[in-house]
DNA sequence: GAGCACTGC
């Protein structure tokens, strides 16, 4: 049996002899059985918001015995406690697992009980589309049309009327509606779901309605009702912030889910992982789909190779392994929801997208690496790194949970009782460990003190430092102590884009290049639009090469998007020019709303023809601080010095990424502008144009004396 | 000469 494996490959230390002995451990250990819920009405990741897609959604969402479904979910049993509660109290917290009905039955509930009055009840979700199809389930059950009293409003599209009273918004939407009125006084009450997620845009929506209920009581308007609801979080640090408000739990209606934990710690988890995919595989009945979590594209791609080569001669059934993540080219992604062929086991490969993002169905066992690929930022010099990193004990609990959402199932963890026990309960909430200008600028707009916010987890001092500065660089703000918004500052707040990107489009007319601009920034806003497969890498970089532009990435970008536009047939363009439809289509959406923002702003929309460098120098207006010199005695096929080639203008240093249009460029331009520095395995400077070190003098002539000076 | 987790306006 020991030598069908020797044909795990590109596997590191991948050891026939102790290929068995990891199974067995793993395997053995059943440590305890808990119960986990049953599903709730997300729906699968069905992307677009086109007819047929709602249409689908309607069908799919909405059984026949949906009153007789809806009579059995445990948040009705606590109905009129609730409404007392929220009655009673001007905040509440509601924690309810999975499978409880908080999302849809809540706001239905306090609707049925008038409770909201002349105001309306808003409903926020971190994700567009869960919030479009909650909305039309939660309209479904009510029996009225979507856009009448329930609605929703994500970005590009507000299916709303003035009659709405149910109105599920992204937390995005709510906070883009606070800068208008920061006292939201359309609502009179606000819940805030999904909070233990964390996302920046909660964890600042938890401050503004917190004030505005204040300011509300000050201005003797009408209250301001809060629900924050969650489905586990730490309760206490909840509580403080909301002032020991009270909190209801609810029960999740469940299935079981056995954990196995490994015995002893894994060197390897890909190894690990390999080895208990086939250990279950010859012994489970193939209609048990596996969902295993892996970290990123290369390696699912890397163990879906392994699985194909080892499946060729191990025991069991067939296999059909499907992959998932983000970067996936939505055609793709849709196999996963395709139930394989009689007798056939599916395994899901994916990213953490599937720990809540999207659900699988069918999927009666997971395997768990313990593992996520995480992005933090440093605050001195700006640079992003992306690891991997042993993921929170809340984490692990929600990928266990996704075993058991249409019947009892398991989940094999390939780290040690110990170790989980060992971890931090919950992740670093995002607004700890990302770039701060944007919320600080939207902050400001909505007139609130950056400095004094109450936020739950406060980011460092050096942190909203740093994005004090570049604001006001950027001439956003008057100053750093007690800033004001100027008038670019207030006009650069009204686009929904990063304000370095708000920046250039407001400084291209100057340029002539607003036409191009705003396709650039439209681009640089989305995803990634090139989709390279490892299997196909050749061919999508020659591929990729009609779009070079000599001057870099930049314009190679926009060379992309310029053709986009011109394809008949985009989606069968983007799959023959390896692109990203979804993205690409993503991007026009971003730019026809950049462009009307520009009109209402009075800007003048033109071209500059050929002359692109006139569009480098206005992006140097925006991106000012992302220049980057190569470094003396490094040019040319000289030898790279420390960590790179070019250095930053905060010191740091890097190399341009091989994928770049100017990687090979001979010899190396002596000034670049990037628009990222990442540090993977290691410091890269991505997308990436060739400047003239003086344009940075006419860009932000105070900025590049001192910058000179400390060069 | 390497590879980018996931959301959102």
């Amino acid at each position: 049996m020991d030598s069908k494996y020797s044909a795990v490959a590109g596997v590191k230390d991948a050891k026939t002899n102790n290929f068995k002995r990891k199974f067995v451990n793993i395997i053995e250990n059943n440590v305890k059985k808990v119960k986990l819920s049953q599903p709730d009405y997300k729906l699968n990741n069905v992307h677009g918001t086109n007819k047929n897609y709602k249409q689908t959604i309607v069908k799919e969402i909405c059984p026949v015995n949906m009153q007789e479904a809806r009579k059995r979910l445990p948040v009705l049993m606590v109905r009129s406690r609730l409404i007392q509660e929220i009655r009673n109290n001007l905040t509440m917290i509601l924690i309810g697992e999975t499978g409880s009905g908080k999302t849809t039955q809540v706001p239905q509930i306090i609707h049925e009980a008038r409770l909201e009055g002349l105001g309306s009840i808003a409903v926020t979700q971190p994700r567009r589309v869960a919030t479009i199809t909650i909305a039309l389930r939660v309209a479904a059950e009510m029996n009225t049309e979507i856009g009448g009293y329930v609605g929703y409003s994500v970005r590009f599209e507000d299916v709303t009327s003035p009659k709405t009273k149910v109105k599920y918004l992204t937390d995005g939407m709510l906070l883009r509606e606070a800068i208008m009125d920061p006292l939201l006084k359309k609502y009179s009450v606000i819940i805030l779901d999904e909070a233990h997620e964390r996302t920046v845009n909660t964890d600042i929506l938890f401050g503004i309605v917190k004030l505005a209920q204040k300011e509300r009581i000050v201005k003797k308007l009408s209250e301001l009702k809060v629900i924050i609801m969650s489905a586990t979080m730490d309760v206490d640090t909840f509580r403080k912030y909301f002032d020991n408000c009270p909190v209801i739990y609810l029960e999740g209606r469940s299935y079981p889910v056995t954990i196995y934990h490994s015995k002893m710690k894994q060197e390897d988890y890909q190894y690990a992982a390999l080895c208990t995919i086939f250990q279950l595989h010859a012994t489970l009945p193939s209609e048990h789909d596996f969902l295993v979590f892996l970290t990123g594209q290369e390696e699912i791609e890397s163990v879906m190779y392994n699985i194909k080569q080892i499946a060729k001669e191990a025991p069991g059934p067939l296999i059909k392994v499907c992959p998932l993540y983000a970067g996936l080219p939505a055609a793709k992604q849709l196999q996963v929801w395709k139930d394989p062929p009689q007798g056939t086991r599916k395994v899901v490969l994916a990213t953490n997208i599937a720990e809540a993002s999207v659900t699988i169905p069918r999927i009666k066992c997971v395997i768990d690496t313990g593992v996520v690929k995480e992005r933090t930022w440093c605050t001195r010099t700006g640079a992003e790194r992306l690891r991997v990193t042993r993921c929170a004990g809340a984490a692990c609990w929600q990928r266990a949970g996704r075993a058991g959402r249409t019947a009892p199932g398991a989940a094999y963890r390939l780290y040690t009782v110990a170790d989980l026990k060992a971890r931090p309960p919950h992740s670093t909430p995002e607004i700890v460990r990302c770039p701060l200008a944007p919320t600080i600028l939207l902050l400001i707009a909505a007139g609130m003190d950056p400095v004094t916010f109450p936020l739950i987890d406060a980011p460092s001092s050096d942190s909203i430092e740093a994005s004090l500065v570049l604001l006001k660089e950027l001439g956003a703000i008057d100053s750093e102590s007690n800033p004001k918004l100027t008038p670019i500052g207030k006009k650069m707040s009204a686009f929904p884009i990063d304000p370095k990107y708000s920046k250039i489009l407001l400084s291209a007319p100057e340029y002539g290049c607003l036409e191009e601009a705003l396709s650039l920034v439209a681009v640089l806003s989305s995803e990634n639009v090139f989709h390279t497969p490892m299997h196909k890498r050749e061919e999508a970089l020659k591929v990729k090469q009609k779009f070079i532009s000599p001057l870099g990435d930049h314009i190679t970008l926009l060379n992309v998007f310029k053709d986009f536009c011109k394809a008949p047939l985009k989606k069968q363009w983007c799959k023959e020019n390896y692109l990203h439809h979804k993205n690409l289509t993503y991007a026009s959406e971003i730019r026809h709303q950049l462009l009307s923002i520009c009109q209402r702003l009075n800007l003048t929309v033109s071209s500059c023809g050929n002359a692109l460098d006139q569009l480098l120098k206005c992006l140097l207006c925006g991106l000012f601080t992302n220049c980057a010199w190569l470094r003396s005695g490094a040019g040319g096929e000289g030898k790279s010095i420390g960590v790179g080639r070019y250095v930053t203008a905060s010191g740091a240093g890097a190399s341009l990424h091989p994928a770049g249009a100017l990687h090979t460029a001979r010899p190396l331009p002596p000034a670049v502008l990037y628009t990222e520095l990442l540090h993977t395995r290691r410091p890269y400077l991505l997308t990436v144009s060739a400047i003239q070190p003086h344009w940075l003098h006419r860009a932000a002539p105070e900025y590049a004396r001192r910058c000179h000076a400390s060069r």
